[in-house]
DNA sequence: CAAGATACATAGGAATATTATATAAATGTA
DNA sequence: TACATTTATATAATATTCCTATGTATCTTG
């Protein structure tokens, strides 16, 4: 089976809800990743946050500084290890990202009420049956779909996305 | 019909590719989607592409600036119109969109190739009828599904990202 | 031609990322 | 126990990319 043209298909359409659907505004797109993890798999170290979301460890180290200004995460030591920082999600986090997700999922859902309905229904089961498999492969351990890093010191962009 | 539950695995989906599959070494989001843009309809003018990829206009002027430092796009004059920039894809550039798409769609295909070939099949379907509605919605006018900009100074963040 | 509108460029600052390095706590070993 | 090593996090310096505010050149219009 050919997967190249739904290959790029999924792209694009990637590419078009993050550009014009998506609610970027207040949390940047590792912010929501790192407290929707925290939301998902409960209170992590800050090291294990930033290997989940692909980000360093200093990077990680300033988003959570950030996040706990802000009142969405919260800092607490480990007993049992002194040089750990355990982050978790304090109620406005939670709320921050329930929010969050509901916008998003209003202005899909708009997205989606303008396309004929058989298309949406079969989008929606399609999505249902594939999601579970890409979410054990893409989140599941460390991205094992990423190339190594190039070997000549890499050019570096921003986001993504942002 | 209730869209909320495809609404949030869509959403689901676009941030799982974008976080592991999506290749944003060596160029942003904003910068894959103006190359794209020029592809797909041709040169334009700054203004055009800065409201089509919802950026301000000084920051396409400074993304075509460094596009143009390193060959992937060309700037020249309107004969009718000495104030605009005429911004074109150069023989590098459509080579540098080309691979890139390439090395995404590859990793993409080789994430759905672990799915269950029925359902691939039933998404790429799926995708193939939806695409060409949203690509209508999202990228055709004026990005009719955003919000306007909050009454307050809006608090700012990063790109997408990646 | 003068006044305003339009297209783009520049300046300054904020957010987010990186690498390199420092600090503190835990662990292993003589 | 003492000391070196590893591990977890923090800090510093820097780069990229975005924004708002503003400047400059070029049309357009009365």
């Amino acid at each position: 089976m050919d997967l190249s043209q739904p290959a790029t298909d999924l792209l694009e359409i990637v590419a078009l809800v993050i550009r014009g659907v998506s609610d970027n505004r207040d949390l940047s797109l590792t912010a929501v990743a790192a407290l929707g993890s925290l939301d998902r798999r409960g209170g992590q170290r800050i090291t294990t946050l930033a290997a989940a979301e692909g980000v360093s460890q200093p990077s990680m180290t300033q988003l959570i500084q950030r996040l706990e200004q802000r009142g969405l995460v919260e800092r607490t030591s480990d007993p049992s290890d002194g040089r750990v920082a355990l982050v978790s999600l304090t109620a406005e986090g939670r709320a921050a990202l329930a929010a969050r997700r509901q916008r998003n999922a209003k202005r899909i859902a708009e997205l989606l009420a303008g396309l004929p309905e058989d298309d949406v229904r079969a989008l929606a089961d399609a999505l249902a049956a594939v999601l579970p498999g890409i979410r054990a492969r893409v989140a599941g351990d460390a991205r094992p779909l990423a190339e190594p890093p190039p070997a000549s010191p890499a050019p570096r962009s921003q986001s993504v996305a942002p």
